[in-house]
DNA sequence: CTATTTTAAGTTGTATACAAATGGTACTTT
DNA sequence: AAAGTACCATTTGTATACAACTTAAAATAG
């Protein structure tokens, strides 16, 4: 009679230790973030439609599951479902863009005054291993591995916020913006991209080092800032900021005029 | 062949003019603004359990469109859904209470900030009816009425947030915490409660009149600051500032201190 | 009588058939 | 030829039957 299920879900057997079955709610999970990720390194760009029925056979469940997660994704701004037409990926305009990342900008600086979180020598390994990948970008051109970058830089900033709450609502907002900048990235000068990149990681490593969490959300906010501009300035064809040369830190202060 | 539905869903008789049959996803919307009321004035109290199949009769739909709206509640942390067990409105811990409440009082603040909207002379008179329903509270323990005047005041305060994703995430995190500090009204001093309410009211109706958004923020703040410390004060048993006279705007240095 | 197992009732999760809506295409009419 | 109309393929929305899960009570073994 060994082998059998338990109440708690385990089994006795000591073959299968404690590898439990894969919970529908785990399952719509992994289903969720795979396409959100999607979404995010743009394999399903803005205003691609991507179907029910098509996601419901690539993971072979039914559409019930699938819709569930296209709801979320959709109460999150990343989607929108019509009716009789198919779920499309969301395109942002400009406008929300900029209340997006004025609102990251405050946020950020937010993250370090609630209940902030102590910098581990885990975080800086993290943190170096990013740097690394940031300069192995040059040259190249490889959009896909600055999109992974950029996520997995994000979460372990997420890391480093205290507050839930607020950490939900980061990585709500970061989502929803962060595919906008990646779209605009083949018209923009590579090396000066992956320049930037490099610059802030090395800063906020600098920073992470002398146990400043202040800091590091500063020279984030600044990132935040540059970026905004930039597209902001793209837009509108004027690509006067973006043929500059890439910014440090020091400067900053030249450019956070507000308004 | 008159009063056929055309292909932009009008109708050419003149009788229904522009009486549209109400959509899915509006039926959707007035079930999850439904359901979310009951919560936020504990109808649906804390802990209990609502259940698909009881909510499906009640609105004449299946299970799906029910789950759709309870799924939703779910994603914004107003109830839990469990296997086997129901959906159970959930309860918030005190150390959660204080980050959201943390949040909401520096989202407050931000909301001036970004992206600012003209107060105008209809906000003013919507603000003038809730200072009598205000003070039409006092001596009866009109709990629901409280409530609902709470509710709306938020609505006001919501329609003067300009940037969007800043106004969503405000009114999520409104509905998360509020109903946690009507479960505990009955444990307190009403009249004292009402007249904290009156006169937050009536300073942001001043503050309002002399078109300092800043400043209605800043009462906003104090007030949520008042709930937060009245709440972890109660749950410590410690009840020395619920015994207190209502706090006045102008004694409010002596309260801010940070931490 | 106690501890364990079985059973049963009730709930959410999934699959599927069908209804409703959209957008394009071919056809008809003027 | 141009405008309108009916049709149709495709997609999301809904209803419903069934599967999986949880809980508690009842049955059973010690």
């Amino acid at each position: 009679m060994s082998n059998i299920k338990k109440i708690d879900g385990t089994y006795d057997s000591a073959a299968e230790p404690q590898v439990r079955r894969e919970t529908s709610k785990d399952r719509r999970n992994r289903i969720y973030k795979t396409i959100r990720e999607r979404i995010s390194l743009l394999i399903y760009p803005p205003n691609s439609v991507i179907g029910e029925t098509e996601l419901a056979g690539e993971f072979n469940v039914s559409r019930t599951p699938i819709r569930s997660v296209l709801q979320r994704l959709h109460f999150e701004g990343l989607v929108q479902i019509r009716t009789g037409v198919g779920t499309v990926v969301t395109d942002v305009d400009l406008k929300t863009m900029k209340e997006v990342y004025d609102l990251r900008m405050s946020l950020t600086e937010l993250s370090a005054e609630l209940s902030p979180i102590e910098i581990t020598e885990e975080h800086i390994l993290a943190m170096e291993s990013m740097l690394e990948r940031a300069k192995n970008l040059h040259g190249r051109r490889d959009s896909m591995g600055y999109a992974l970058l950029c996520n997995d830089l994000h979460e372990v900033l997420m890391s480093l916020i205290g507050s839930k709450p607020l950490q939900e609502i980061s990585d709500n907002l970061y989502y929803r913006s962060a595919r906008i900048w990646l779209t605009m990235l083949p018209n923009l000068d590579w090396d000066q991209i992956v320049t930037d990149q490099e610059l802030e990681t090395s800063e906020m490593l600098a920073a992470m080092r002398r146990n400043d969490l202040r800091g590091m959300v500063q020279v984030r906010r600044f990132y935040l800032h540059c970026v905004l501009t930039r597209i902001s300035d793209y837009l509108q064809g004027n690509n006067s900021l973006s043929s500059r040369d890439s910014l440090k830190m020091s400067e900053r202060r030249m450019q956070r005029g507000r308004d």
